[in-house]
DNA sequence: TCGTTCATGTAGGCGCATCTACCATGAGTA
DNA sequence: TACTCATGGTAGATGCGCCTACATGAACGA
């Protein structure tokens, strides 16, 4: 029954979800009814019946007409993983990306389902080495009051001069990619800018790491036509203004 | 049409994914038939169709009966989009937290569809900081040769003693969970060991940062019984043995 | 010209997860 | 005793995304 050394079960990710919030209302409360795991999730009662009918012929909750729901010892086990890896994505997203919590809960809904146990070990590694490492926990909180990351006013504490300021100011080799001209080629750093702006060049597709061929300015000077990752793009001054890139044409 | 400001289609999981296959076959081979999509996908040739035909609905592809499948340019704005984040999150898992690149793929397959546009633009800004933090660059590589991370000998090359053996050794502070007296509480570090022990005590929710108190051993002395986030645990003194943790009784 | 072959397309079905609309139960109350 | 009302449950529908089985059509070789 509750062999810890059994596999556990697959479930879709809407019986996963049904296993965690009965799990946190079952902590919580107590007991866990329809109405509380309906309204929990944000469906109708009417729904969370078929779900509980599936999850009890999988013997992972205990489920009789017009009873209260619990978790078997099996789905305990089931539940706990799930909830477990639900906790250390937020973590993750929050503490260490510095992700706003309401949408580090979010994104960490969204991966728990689907993550590889390799790579959640992998995450459990990252902060076994943040927290061993006499360097690991520096560099996060560096990392958290670097103005990168945290876009208010926090300064990052030392060392790199860099971004203190929203552009380049002692790094002789970054331009913008608007002062590229056509045949050069080079790299992305950074992505100056925020808001709706920021995220249209990311939706673009330029990112730190990309490699850029300048192709030609358009006729009217303004669009300038870019060549990475095979495919050919137009971007406005405006925005290329905003991408800082390292020439790599040595 | 093409208007660049305009905002981005929410599409579904397995449409996104049809984009970004046509995208990249597209690119590859300069056109993309039924069969490769299909191939692509691995699914039947009969399951792409309505899902073509949804998106030439949508105005995101051209598909005429029995003619090549391309891109609109708004297609094609759709379908960088998702290529990018794929692309970037691959890189996330394989070059930060070192999850080996088939597993890095197929975890970015599962998080560029639903990752908040927050958190994608907080992974970027990561990139951002370790490219332009002269700290940042140092700590990844410390990181990807540390052996809580890679479990090959690599040797982290400075500074940690702590982790460069499977135990502790020099942080007096850090014992094993088997260590601890009931009624003491600790806080978990590390999980030492691999495979599926590791898994198991993972998929328990024993993880870095977890607080537990110690409530008793077994009359028999083998499981010992804890405590954390609100429920009880039995643990196999095999198991507690790998868990390292600090007491927090100071 | 006529098959053969193979990609493409159609029809119909299935399972999941949701919904709406309505029904049943039972506990407290007039 | 009978009414009310919240909660739980049933029936049936929808949309999606996949499937199998079968039909169509175009290209190519005999």
């Amino acid at each position: 029954m509750n062999d810890p050394d059994t596999p556990i079960v697959q479930l879709s990710e809407s019986l996963e979800d049904y296993m965690e919030t009965i799990f946190e209302l079952v902590r919580d409360n107590k007991l866990a009814r329809i109405k509380d795991i309906a309204k929990a999730r944000d469906v109708r009662s009417a729904s969370v019946i078929p779900a509980m009918r599936r999850l009890s012929d999988l013997g992972l909750i205990t489920y009789e007409k017009r009873e209260y729901i619990d978790l078997t010892p099996e789905g305990e086990r089931v539940a706990r993983r799930v909830y477990a890896r639900h906790r250390l994505l937020t973590r993750f997203f929050r503490d260490i990306l510095g992700i706003p919590h309401e949408f580090a809960q979010k994104d960490a809904c969204a991966l728990e389902h689907s993550l590889s146990d390799v790579g959640m070990d992998h995450i459990v590694r990252f902060f076994e080495f943040i927290q061993s490492c006499p360097e690991g926990g520096d560099v996060i909180s560096r990392l958290q009051t670097c103005s990168l990351v945290n876009s208010d006013k926090k300064q990052c504490t030392g060392g790199c001069a860099v971004h203190r300021e929203d552009r380049v100011v002692n790094q002789a080799q970054m331009k913008s990619l608007r002062q590229m001209k056509p045949g050069q080629s080079c790299n992305v750093v950074r992505i100056n800018g925020t808001g709706a702006i920021r995220q249209r060049i990311l939706d673009m597709g330029l990112m730190p790491g990309i490699n850029i061929y300048v192709e030609r300015l358009s006729p009217a000077g303004d669009p300038m036509w870019i060549k990475f990752q095979g495919s050919q793009l137009s971007l406005r001054l405006k925005e290329a203004e905003m991408v800082l890139v390292v020439s790599e044409d040595t």
